[in-house]
DNA sequence: ATTAATTGTGTCAAAATAACACCATAAACA
DNA sequence: TGTTTATGGTGTTATTTTGACACAATTAAT
C-alpha cells in the first residue's frame, strides 16, 4: 500500500490574499488571530488542506468561511516552502489570490473571524512569510490588471468609467488621463452601456456600464494594454 | 511540540518541465520510467521534497541530477492537488518550469535516467496529470515569451537573429516577418553585436549577438511586445 | 442665474506597426 | 571564373495606436 515509504509527509496549508476596492483604495482582508500560535498578531486567512479535499476546494472553503461568498475570482499564486517559515512545524503553504466585490461580503462572518479590511499602506506586520506573499500578490495584481480585464472583479455589477479609472489609479498609484483611459476601455468592447446613470453623484451623473460576460470570457486570455506604456518601462 | 495535531501530513512531490530548442523544434526532456510505480511509462522528471529542503532547492536538485546543470532558468508554475492524482497515495505536486540550452546538458546523466528530448508534437502519453501540467507549461511559455525576454534562455550564448526568429516561430507555430522581427528585437537594446559571424552557415553568414546581461536583468520585469499583435487576438 | 465639480468627447502630432522590395554575401557548381 | 541558389540585412510607406491636450455638457448648491 505504501509505495513511497522513505519520503516525508508534510503539513500543507492554504493562505488566501483577498483584495477589495472601496471606491478609493485597494484593501486587503486580514485577520487578527484570536487563536494560537501567534495569537494577537495579524495574518492572512488560511487553514490546512484536508486529506479528502482538492487544493482549489480548500481555497474555496477558506474563502467561503471568511466572506460567505462562492464563485469569486480565485487564482493559485505560488507555493511557499522555506524550511522554517512556520517555526512550530514544517508547513508548505499554497497561496491563493482572490478578488471580491467588497460590498458583497458577509460582514458577520468577517467579524466572527476577527478580520478587517485594511488599505495596502496601513497594513500591519504579518506573521511568518505573509508579508512576502502579500508583496508578490500586489505585484501580480499590477501585472495582471495591465494585461487582462480582472479589474471588473473588484467592482459592483454596474459601474461607471470614472469608478473604473479610480480603481486603476488605486492599483498603480498614478493619475491617468480621463480621455485616453475612456477611449481605451471602450475600445475593448467589454462594456455594455446600460442606458441608466449613476444616482449617487453630487454633480454630473456618469453612465452606468456592465461587463459583457460573453466577450469577457472569450477574450479573457488575450492580452490587453490597459495601462499607458509609460507604466511598463520597468 | 506538535501544534497542529489534527491536520494531515501529505506527500509533497516536485515535477519539472524542461524545455529545450534544437534550432528547429521546441523539445521536452521526458523520462521513460525504469522504476515503479508506472514503470515503462513516460513522465516528467520529478521527486519528493526532502524534509530539510526548500522547494526551490528541491527543484534545483532534481534538475541538476537529470541535466548536470546549475543556475538554469527556473520558475515555479503551479501546484497540483487533486485527491487521486497519484493512485498509490495522495501526493501534491509542485511543478517547476525550466528552460535550458539544449547542448549544455550532461548527456550521460540524461541517459542514466532513461530520459529523452522529445518534440511537443511527438510527445507520448504521460502518467498521472503530467499531460495537463505540460499543456499549462506550453501555454505559459507562449505567454511569457511574448512579454518577457525568456527566449534567450533556450539559445546558446552566441546566437544570430535568424536563430532567434526560428525559436519564436517554433514556440508559436507561425511564420514571422524577418524584417519586422529583426527591427523589434534590435530595438529592445538587449542584443550586443559581437562583431563576428556565424561559421556553420551554408550561405551568407549571420551576425552573432549575445545578450546584454545588464539590460536583461534591468528590464526583465517590464513588459515587451515580442509577438505581432495579431498573435494576441485570442 | 451663477458657480463648482464632474462627465463626455474631439483633435492632432508622434510613435509603433504591418506589409512589402531590394541588395549583399557565400557556397556550390557549371 | 562566373552563374546560380539560398540566406542575411536593411529601407519605405500607409495605417493604426498612442499620448497630450481643450472644450462643452450636466448637476447640485448657492
Amino acid at each position: 500500500m505504501n509505495n513511497y515509504p522513505q519520503a516525508s509527509r508534510i503539513l500543507l496549508a492554504i493562505d488566501c490574499i483577498i483584495f477589495g476596492f472601496d471606491g478609493k483604495d485597494i484593501k486587503l482582508l486580514l485577520i487578527k488571530r484570536n487563536f494560537e500560535p501567534e495569537k494577537g498578531k495579524w495574518s492572512l486567512m488560511g487553514g490546512f488542506l484536508n486529506a479528502d479535499e482538492d487544493l482549489s476546494d480548500g481555497a474555496a472553503r477558506i474563502l467561503y468561511n471568511l466572506t460567505g461568498l462562492k464563485n469569486i475570482y480565485v487564482e493559485q499564486l505560488e507555493t511557499y516552502g522555506k524550511i522554517n517559515r512556520d517555526p512550530a512545524e514544517r508547513t508548505v503553504s499554497v497561496v491563493f489570490f482572490a478578488l471580491i466585490q467588497i460590498d458583497d461580503h458577509d460582514s458577520e462572518a468577517v467579524k466572527s473571524h476577527n478580520a478587517s479590511w485594511i488599505t495596502l499602506e496601513n497594513r500591519p506586520a504579518l506573521i511568518f512569510d505573509h508579508e512576502e506573499m502579500v508583496c508578490k500578490a500586489i505585484e501580480h495584481l499590477k501585472y495582471k490588471a495591465a494585461l487582462h480585464p480582472i479589474g471588473f472583479e473588484l467592482l459592483p455589477e454596474f459601474f461607471t468609467i470614472p469608478q473604473l479609472q479610480k480603481l486603476y489609479e488605486a492599483i498603480y498609484s498614478i493619475p491617468l488621463d480621463r480621455r485616453n483611459f475612456s477611449r481605451k476601455l471602450l475600445s475593448t468592447g467589454l462594456l455594455i452601456d446600460t442606458g441608466s446613470k449613476n444616482s449617487n453623484s453630487t454633480t454630473k451623473k456618469a453612465t452606468l456600464y456592465k461587463l459583457d460576460e460573453v466577450r469577457y470570457k472569450e477574450k479573457f486570455h488575450s492580452f490587453w494594454n490597459f495601462m499607458p506604456d509609460s507604466m511598463k518601462q520597468s
